[in-house]
DNA sequence: TTGTAAGCGTTATCAC
DNA sequence: GTGATAACGCTTACAA
C-alpha cells in the first residue's frame, strides 16, 4: 500500500541511508552538518551510501523541525529602474554565497504588498527584505502586525519605523555633497527633478537639496515630479517643463532624485530640445547605474556602496535576535562630465 | 516544557483554530482550500476563529505531508545583461498571479550550476526554470541526474536535450527574417558580433545568419567574438576591431547577436570611433529590451513575445506530468533608425 | 458534510 | 560518539 505510490523518482530519506549505512538516522543526519561530532568512520559510510542512493536532506522537514528556514523573501518592485537590477545581482550573491536562500516576490502594486507578505509568512521565511517603492508606514504596520518572520529589512532606503531595520545610504550627507557639488560648479538655477511623492521615506533627497539651497540662496529650487522612476515618462515631464521656457529662463542644471529619471531627463535634453549637457544644461543623478559611465550619459552621480551593504545585511541575517539599529552608509560623489 | 520556547511570536497551528471554532483541524483545513466542500456555517466560525487567532496555513508542512511545493526554482546569471530584469519582471509577474513562489538563484558561475541545482532540490521545487547562459548539456545532464523535481524548463534559449521543455523564439526564423532585412536594405559587409562561443546553443543566430549569408552571397560573413555579454566589453571588442580598418574596408552593418552587444557596438560606433549611425554603419540587435527604443539608440532589433511565453510556461507548470514539448514562439521584427 | 488516525522527513531531547 | 522517541503542522485516506 505505502509503496508504488510515487513512480517517477524514490524519496530516498535518512532512514534509507542509515540502514544501508548500518547506523542510526540521527548519525546519518550529524554527517550533513558542519559543526558534527561524528567519527571518521560513521561519516565515511554515510557518505558512501548517500552517494549511492542519491540522498539530499529535505530542507522542508528540516524547516519544520527546527524551526529556521534559512529563507528570506525578497519583496521588490519598480522593476523599470535598471539599478534594481545591480541591487539584486549583489545581494542574491551575497545572500547565497552566506548559505541563505532567497524567496523572490514581484511587488506588483501597492495593494498587493500585503499579500506579499502574508505569502512570505506562510513559507516561514526568517527575514523579509524590501527593496521597493510600495512600502510606506501603513503596510509597514501591517507587515509587522502579522509578523510571523524575525526580521523586517528595508534595504537602500532609510526608514525611521520602529521594529524594523533599515540599511541605507545617508541620504542626506550625500545630497548634502551633491549640492555643494552643484553650487560650487557655479550652477544657480537648478530644477530639481523628484519621483514619487507619495511616501513620506522618498522626500529626503528633495528636502535635503532644497534645504541646502534655501540656507545659501534664501531661495526654493525649481521642481518637477514624475509619478514614477521611468527613465521614458522622465523625460517626457521634462521636456514638458521646459519647452516653453524662454532660453534665458533655461534652468543651467537638474538635479535628478536618481539616475533612471536622470537618463530620462539626458535623453530628452539632448535629442527633443536639442540642447547639450553639460553646456546648456547640466544634469546629476544619484546610484551611479551601470548605463551612467556610459558615454550617452556620462553622468555626474553618487554611488552607493552596495556591497558593503549587502555584507552588512547578512551580518544582521545571522546575528541572533537582538535588538538591530539599522545603518547608514557613506558612499561616493563620482564626478563626470554630465556636470 | 513545550512552552515557553518561542518567546517572539506564538505558533498558532490548524489545531488551536479547530479549537476556537469548535471543529476538527480537517475542516479548518477545508476553509483554506478553494475546492471546499464545507457549510457555510463552518467556514464563518472557522474563518472568525483564524483572524482573531492569526492563524496561517504553514506550506512546508502543507508541502511536507503533500509532496507538492508550489515551489519553482528561477536560476538565472548574466546580470549585466538588461533583458534579463525584463525577463524576470515577466516570468515572476505570471508565476506570482498563478500561485507560484519563486525560489532565485544567482548562478554565481558555470562551476556554482550544479549547486544550485542542489540546493534547489533540497526544498523539493515542483520545477526548475534556467534563464541563464551557464547552462550547457553537461549541466543537464547532472541536472536531470540528480532530478528532484518534476520539469526542467529552459526559457528563452532553444535546447534539444531531451526531458528537457524548452521555451523559446525560434532563433532560425527570426534570425532569417533579420538577415533578410539587412539584405533587402542594401547592406553587403556585413560584421557578425556574437556572444560567447563556449555553448552550442548560442550558435543558431550566427549560424543562421552564416547560412543565409553564404547561400545569398556566397561568402562567409566577418565575425567577432565578446566573451561575455557584457556591453561595454563589445565595445571595447568592436573598437578593437575597427580601429585599424581603413575606412573603405568597414563593415556596412554590425549584426549583433542581442541588444546588449548591440548598445556596446553602438557605443563605439559613436563615441570612441567617431562614425554615424546608420550612416557610416548600420546596427541590428535582438530582444527589444526597453532601452533598445532610446533615442540614443533606436535599435532595429526582434521583440521576443515575452509575455506569451511566459503564459505558456504557467501552462506547462499546471499540466499534469505527461510528456511537454517545448514550444518555439515567433516575435517580431522592430525596424528603428539604426538600420 | 465532518471527524479520526496515520503518515511526510527532519530536528531536539535525553539517555547510553 | 551514538541511538531511541517525541515533536513540527499539515494532508490523505477512510470511516461516520
Amino acid at each position: 500500500m505505502p509503496d508504488g505510490k510515487k513512480l517517477e523518482f524514490t524519496n530516498v530519506t535518512a532512514d534509507d541511508v542509515a540502514e544501508a549505512a548500518g547506523v542510526s538516522r540521527w548519525t546519518v543526519n550529524r554527517a550533513f552538518r558542519k559543526e558534527a561530532s561524528i567519527s571518521r568512520k560513521s561519516l565515511e559510510k554515510v557518505m558512501i551510501a548517500a552517494e549511492r542512493l542519491g540522498y539530499v536532506p529535505d530542507l522542508r522537514a528540516a524547516s519544520l523541525a527546527s524551526d529556521r528556514s534559512n529563507l528570506v523573501a525578497l519583496l521588490i518592485d519598480d522593476f523599470a529602474n535598471p539599478h534594481k537590477l545591480v541591487m539584486m545581482e549583489c545581494l542574491t550573491r551575497n545572500l547565497r554565497r552566506a548559505g541563505w536562500d532567497i524567496l523572490l516576490v514581484n511587488t506588483l502594486d501597492r495593494n498587493d504588498a500585503g499579500h506579499a507578505l502574508l505569502n512570505a509568512s506562510q513559507r516561514r521565511v526568517d527575514a523579509v527584505i524590501l527593496i521597493g517603492l510600495q512600502f510606506d508606514d501603513e503596510v509597514l504596520e501591517t507587515a509587522l502586525h502579522a509578523r510571523r518572520f524575525r526580521k523586517l529589512i528595508i534595504f537602500a532606503r532609510s526608514s525611521e519605523h520602529a521594529n524594523t531595520i533599515s540599511i541605507s545610504v545617508d541620504d542626506v550627507g550625500a545630497m548634502s555633497e551633491l549640492a555643494r557639488y552643484v553650487h560650487q560648479r557655479g550652477y544657480r538655477r537648478p530644477l530639481f527633478v523628484a519621483g514619487p511623492q507619495n511616501y513620506s521615506a522618498h522626500l529626503l533627497r528633495k528636502e535635503t537639496f532644497f534645504s541646502y539651497w534655501a540656507t545659501h540662496f534664501g531661495v526654493e529650487p525649481e521642481l518637477v515630479t514624475v509619478s514614477t522612476y521611468d527613465p521614458a515618462l522622465a523625460g517626457k515631464v521634462v521636456t514638458e517643463r521646459l519647452r516653453n521656457c524662454a532660453r534665458e529662463d533655461l534652468p543651467d542644471v537638474l538635479v535628478c532624485e536618481n539616475d533612471a529619471l536622470a537618463m530620462g531627463a539626458s535623453d530628452a535634453v539632448r535629442y527633443t530640445l536639442g540642447l547639450s549637457i553639460p553646456e546648456d544644461i547640466a544634469i546629476t543623478g544619484f546610484d551611479d547605474v551601470p548605463q551612467a559611465d556610459n558615454p550617452n550619459y556620462r553622468l555626474t552621480t553618487y554611488r552607493q556602496p552596495l556591497a558593503d551593504m549587502a555584507e552588512y545585511l547578512v551580518k544582521v541575517l545571522e546575528d541572533s535576535d537582538d535588538e538591530h539599529l539599522g545603518r547608514l552608509f557613506t558612499g561616493n560623489l563620482i564626478s563626470r562630465a554630465s556636470a
